[in-house]
DNA sequence: AGTAATTGTGTCTGCCGGACACAGTAATGT
DNA sequence: ACATTACTGTGTCCGGCAGACACAATTACT
């Protein structure tokens, strides 16, 4: 099911040498994604940068939904090592290893939605993740909530502030911006909070990852903390 | 820029009746989008179920982009009315209510990601937002990471769990449990947290929403009591 | 009646993923 | 040496997609 994101490659004997590898589509198609976006990367694309035609692909895989969970997990790359930490600074650490492969490859945040096999990599980040927690008390529910909800918020802060190269219809944060605010000025009656809290909220850009962090990172302490102290006086 | 989403249906005396509306098109697309998917939606699916050809879509929409917007404005509907509440509470139900939005749609995962034009629903949805946080001494610009931390917690969990028609490879939660139980027994050993966490977490799923909801909202207590501690009796 | 504005249709292009038959190549068995 | 076998790469074809564009049909205003 899944061996081509876990099998070793196997070399058969007989017949032509392979043109090229497992490895080197998908770093093309990795090349392709990060430059262009996720939408560029098809499978003619991908064989006009190597020395074979587009059929030939089909050869080291089996459709391009396998060749993007390839891709997805060759880009993520293992999580780098990290000198041990208390659990807070070691998930915050964490945290911000992973918004930097986001920010990376964009795209990763399109092709890593839904439920999907996982590679390698991305269960070395989960095992890096949940390593950092061992030893708080959480059971191991917790743990994997616990990673799953700083994921969440990495993600959809990534998301936000990443410019998409390519798919999306190309709006700039300013295009945003811009449109936000000539809707409010017709419509600000509608939209009363909205109003005021941008308005204050002005200058205050790009907080959100660490705000959100931080208050992640508060609730969490909060329950440890607190499991701590209801179990080890006992 | 955003006539489609914002503007009023305006009716020219000239020429035919138009023989359906931009309603009727995103009802339609939504339709479709909620049974099968959105990959499913294609312009000549859409005018399959209507009594126009593919083309004649392109009358009430520039393209395809704009049709899932306006398509995803609509289905995300307007927030729910909610009686006044202290704002943890206000915001829990804010985040159930958005929960069951995505649950109801599941493609709006899909179509709501990245930058993209805000319609009056989907502003609607943070305005009610801001005003569960108005009045807790929290900035314009914290109130705004507040909501978008609890949204991407929502998203994910809400990613998480539904099953999307069509569009992914059809894995069940089965299919991924079975795959992953399988990876861990023959590597165990390169996963050792992964693998206890798992034993550990027998029987507690779907506690995620509620679990990092409870993180999340504990984190901003903690902020907006400190807040408050640290100005009111001054 | 004539003109202008607007809507619906049919045709066409270029792209996509993928099925399939077939030719070429290298190691193996005889 | 030679046939067999396993494997790789290619060309052709299909159905489906978004969208450009020319054209016919319909309605209201002058």
């Amino acid at each position: 099911m899944s061996e081509l994101l876990w099998g070793k490659p196997s070399l058969p004997s007989r017949g032509p040498k392979p043109a090229v590898t497992l490895a080197g589509i998908a770093e093309a198609g990795i090349r392709i994604a990060d430059a262009e976006g996720l939408d560029a990367v098809s499978m003619q694309r991908i064989a006009g940068e190597l020395p074979v035609t587009k059929m030939a692909l089909y050869r080291y895989v089996p459709g391009k939904t396998e060749l993007i969970a390839v891709m997805s997990d060759l880009a993520m790359g293992a999580p780098p090592d990290r000198p041990d930490l208390p659990w807070r600074e070691a998930l915050h650490a964490w945290a911000m290893d992973l918004y930097d492969g986001f920010t990376r490859h964009p795209w990763l945040l399109l092709s890593t939605v839904g439920r999907r096999l996982l590679g390698p990599n991305e269960l070395a980040w989960i095992e890096r993740g949940l390593a950092a927690l061992t030893g708080t008390g959480l059971t191991g529910g917790e743990q994997m909530d616990s990673i799953l909800v700083v994921t969440s918020h990495v993600r959809n802060i990534a998301q936000q502030s990443t410019t998409f190269p390519g798919h999306t219809t190309g709006l700039t944060e300013e295009d945003m911006q811009e449109s936000l605010t000539q809707i409010l000025t017709t419509e600000a009656a509608r939209f009363p909070h909205l109003t005021t809290a941008l308005r204050t909220a002005a200058g205050s850009e790009n907080q959100g990852l660490e705000f959100g962090l931080q208050r992640i990172l508060d609730g969490l302490e909060l329950l440890i903390s607190g499991r701590k102290a209801s179990t080890s006086p006992h």
